[in-house]
This record gives C-alpha cells, structure tokens and sequence, in this order.
RNA sequence: GGCAACGUGGCCGAGCGGCUAGGCGAGGGACUGCAAAUCCCUUUUACGGCGGUUCGAAUCCGCCCGUUGCCUCCA
C-alpha cells in the first residue's frame, strides 16, 4: 500500500519514497527543556509516534531521533531566576519529561541527543559554513548569511524582500543583513561557553538540528518534522545551514503539525494559556488524551478545552465497554450456527480501510471513523445476544476476531489500550497509584453485589437499589446485564 | 502591511468533482423490577457570501467577508 504525505516544502500531497527503503529516518525537534511540557507539545509528539508506529507497522525500519534544546536564552533565564546552574534546570526538565513520555505513552526515539553533548558537531557544522562562504564571523558571533543562499525561503514560501520590508528583528551592528542569523553567540559574563575557534560562546538555536541529523541519520533524512510554528524560522534556517554545506536536500519530506489553541488562540507559555500535560493525565487516562489528539487530523488546528476531553472521555468508554463486553458474552449459552457469520467480512474490511485512511496523510479521523463503525457492529451483535438470551458459536468467535483486531490495530499503531486487560478495569494514572490498597475494596464491592443480587432475586428491590445508590455516592456504578452485574468507577 | 492556512449540520470534526464519514449532545423507541450501559430511529436547504467552469461542486477558478498562524522565543 502507498503512503501519501503532505510536504510542507512542495505544498502538496507526494507519495512517500524512503531513500533506502526499508530503512525510514525521521528527526523532529524536541522541547527546550526550562519548564514542564504543555497540551500543545504533546500533541506533537502524540502524532509524530503514531506516524512512527505506523511506518513501522507498514514494514518500514525506522530510525528515529528526537532532540533536547538543552541550553539557549530561557534555560539559562531559569537558572539565573533560581540561582541554579543552567543543566540542573535542564537536568530536571528532561527527567519531567520522560515522566510525562511514560504517562502519555510516547516510545521513546532510538535516539534522543542533548546540544550540550554536541558542542564539537555544532563548532565542525559552522567552520564548514564559514569555509564555504555562507557564513562569517563578527565579533565573536557567527551568522549565517541569508543572501548566499538564494533558495533561502522556500519552505516557508517567503522571499528575502518580503521579510526585509516586515522585518521586527532587533538591529545589530554585528550583522551585515538583519536577516541573518546566529550560529554561534559570544558569551556574555555568567552564561554558559564554550571554546570556539570564535572565541568562548555557545551555539545559536539553529544549528544544533543540522548538526544532530547530520550525526545520528546522515545528510539526507526522509522526514523532517515539528510544530508548524517552527517553519519559519527554525526550519528554514536548518535548509540554509544544511544544504549550503551538502549541495543536498536536507530532508525530504518536511511534515508539521498543526497547532494546539485555546478558545481559538495558539496555546503557549507566553500567553499564558497552557495546560500542562501532567494536569491532563492526572485528571484523564492518557488514552483519552490521545484519542483527543487523533480525533482531529494533525493538520488542523486542535482547540483545547475541559469539556472536550469529557466528551472524549465518553467516546472512549464507549470503545471500552465493546470490548469489555467479550467476556460477559462468552457466559450466554451458546448454539450452533450454519455458515460464516456476516461479522467476520465486516472486520476484513475494516481493517483494510483503517489503513487505507492512514496511508492517505495520516488521516488518522477517518481511522477513528472505521473503528467506530465497527464498534457499532459489535454493539448490534451484542443487543440481539442478549435479546435472544443466547449467542452462536460462530458469532461469538466473530466478535472475539473482531476485539482481537481493534486491540492490536489500536494498540500497535494508535498506542492507546496498552495497559487494557479484559478482566481488569483501565485506571487513569492516579487511580493505578492508589491500585496498591484496593485489592480489599474491590473484594467489598463484590461482595456488595453479591448481597444484591439475592436481593433482586428476592424482589428486595429496596434494599438492591440502597446497595446500588450506597455505591454510586463512593464512586462506583453498577450495570446490571443478563451476563452478570459490572461495576466500574467513574 | 507581507506570506500561509482555514470557514461543513446544536457542538466538534472527516470528506476535496457524482456514492451514508465519525464523535458528542438532544428527542423518541427497544431492553431493564427501576436504572445504567448498549442498540435502533430522528436531529434531511450541512457545507461563509457572490459570481464562474462543468452534464454535475462542500470539493476546481475568481472576487468579497470573517477567523487564525507565521513574519520575535515557540511543538
């Protein structure tokens, strides 16, 4: 099956050729680590995993790398705020994130490089710059000259005029274009340097990418991702540095996502307007978090908000219970059937679409759209069984075929379900914490259930409904169904 | 101001030349001791406005209106 992308850098929807298939390279920009990461930063690694996961799920060997910016202008800020030095705000930044990784099931990239260990890469990068010409030394900084290189503003579909006439960059004397930028900045007293054949300084924003793809996956990589908030500048810095120096296409397919807003406006620690993931899988299972994520196709642009992750949250239960239902199924008498029951195609199809709605630019909405149509399959199969008090053999192995398939789809390519297991209900995080000491509660509630049933057998229906309602005030419904009560905590 | 997107039914959100997206909500029904959950049915001028191309446009083209992003650190 072919994939098709979206490329930034042509406008248009191409079909993916890997340079050397099977093998796949994918770099996207992490996060500067100075404080806890955001919805928005999540969304974007949400969908650059489920890209991932997908490509490996088609057959492709991915190599995939995933930076720290551990130290620029706001780390070091931090750290002078806090009287602290700038890799201890870095240091624990880093660990806040894997924390958040885990939480939001994130796979961790086969590589996940740090500027500060780079240094050396990024001095080697912006000596061959100078070499070529494209790049000068000024007063202990270096910059990049944007006129040198004439295809400067192809991906972000600018012209160097344009830019020059709207320009709001600061003026300096050190600069011979204001559209130039740094590739290495002079220390100033009390920040962090490094030696440089320039003098002692530290490496400007842009070059650390080029230096870190050039290292970890070569000069020319398949996919080049991120925010669609770094096309211009950061990523069209990146080609400048990196095809100057290799005459070579930096990356071949340029993939953004789009933005998180909050009531229509960008998400972000300036505005103030941010959610920090750790409150959001505090409050959700993660899954829910992603499900929101994948609901929207990553292009668009993603407004957040409370409620939508209710609504969310109840899409998600919906999925849950379907699968859920299985094991309360297989308790109904069984009976022969002739022939194939029509649920078995149902799932074929299924899953050729799933994938065929992925490999038409991740249209991971679309997905969700099969997905769902067959969890309304299973809950029609489900009705009659109970109507009838009775499931056939053949139906009951259908709608095993038919979890089996949207567990393993939803788990090896969406990552959601991973922690689903029929017989346990899924917890969001803080509920797996408290797991330890509920081993007993969960024995006094069925127990509880015990007692009510009698009661319901007995026509006590008083008494059955004070159990009932005793529980819902702690938290816990029940659900009564011909297969058994179920009880779950909301 | 420049550049780039986007405007779909109560809300969210796919579709991007002809064929039911999907989710959430609301109303009705089935089921239930009553619920809950689930399913079924309904929510049928849905495609910002005005022109144009076409046998046929939400889907292509033009203009207008509106929203947003980037142009400064940013996922």
């Amino acid at each position: 099956m072919s994939l098709r992308i979206y490329n930034t850098l042509s406008g248009k929807l191409e079909e993916f050729v890997p340079i050397d298939p099977p093998r796949v390279t994918i770099y996207t920009c992490g996060v500067t680590v100075y404080d806890d990461s955001h919805v928005g930063h999540g969304r974007s690694l949400i969908v650059f995993d489920v890209f991932r996961r997908f490509l490996e799920h088609m057959g492709y060997r991915v190599r995939f790398v995933r930076n720290f910016t551990d130290v620029d202008d706001k780390i070091i800020n931090r750290a002078r705020e806090e009287c602290a030095h700038f890799m201890n705000i870095a240091n624990r930044y880093i660990a806040s994130y894997y924390i958040d990784m885990e939480n939001i099931r994130v796979k961790p990239a086969d590589v996940e490089p740090r500027v500060t260990e780079h240094i050396q890469e990024i001095i080697e990068v912006i000596r061959g710059l100078i070499e070529k010409g494209y790049a000068y030394e000024s007063g202990g900084d270096v910059y990049f000259s944007v006129e040198s290189f004439p295809e400067y503003g192809k991906l972000s579909k600018r012209n160097v005029e344009e830019l020059e006439v709207g320009a709001r960059i600061e003026p300096s004397e050190r600069k011979r274009n204001p559209l130039d930028f740094a590739l290495w900045k002079s220390a100033k007293a009390g920040e962090p340097a490094w030696d440089s054949p320039w003098g002692p300084g530290r490496p400007g924003w842009h070059t650390e990418c080029v230096a870190m793809v050039f290292k970890h996956l070569g000069e020319v990589i398949d996919i080049h991702g991120g925010g669609l908030d770094l096309v211009f500048p950061h990523h069209e810095n990146e080609i400048a540095q990196a095809e100057a120096l290799t005459g070579k296409p930096f990356a071949r397919y340029w993939v953004h996502n789009g933005l998180v807003t909050v009531g229509g406006q960008k998400m972000s620690k300036s505005l103030g307007n941010y959610v920090t993931l750790r409150e959001v899988y505090t409050k959700y299972h993660p899954d829910i978090l992603r499900l929101l994520v994948l609901f929207t196709h990553y292009r668009s642009p993603l407004d957040f908000s409370w409620e939508k992750m209710e609504e969310t949250k109840r899409a998600y239960e919906r999925l849950l219970s379907a699968l859920e239902e299985l094991e309360l199924l297989k308790k109904l008498p069984t009976y022969e059937e002739k022939g194939t029951h029509p649920l078995f195609e149902r799932i074929k199809e299924f899953e050729e679409e799933f994938f065929k709605s992925l490999s038409d630019d991740f249209n991971t909405p679309e997905a969700l759209a099969k997905v769902y149509s067959l969890v309304s399959e299973l809950g029609k199969v489900k009705n009659r069984a109970y109507s009838e008090g009775k499931i056939s053999v053949q139906e009951l192995s259908a709608y095993e075929t038919a979890v089996n398939s949207l567990l393993k789809n939803l788990r090896g390519v969406f990552g959601l379900l991973e922690d689903y297991k029929p017989e346990c209900e899924v917890k969001t995080v803080v509920q797996r914490e408290l797991a330890a000491g509920e081993v007993l509660d969960e024995k006094l509630v069925e127990l509880l259930i015990e007692v009510r049933d009698m009661a319901r057998k007995e026509k006590a229906f008083q008494i059955a409904d004070r159990i009932r309602d005793g529980l819902k005030d702690v938290g816990i419904a029940l659900e009564d169904t011909p297969a058994g009560t179920k009880w779950k905590r909301f």
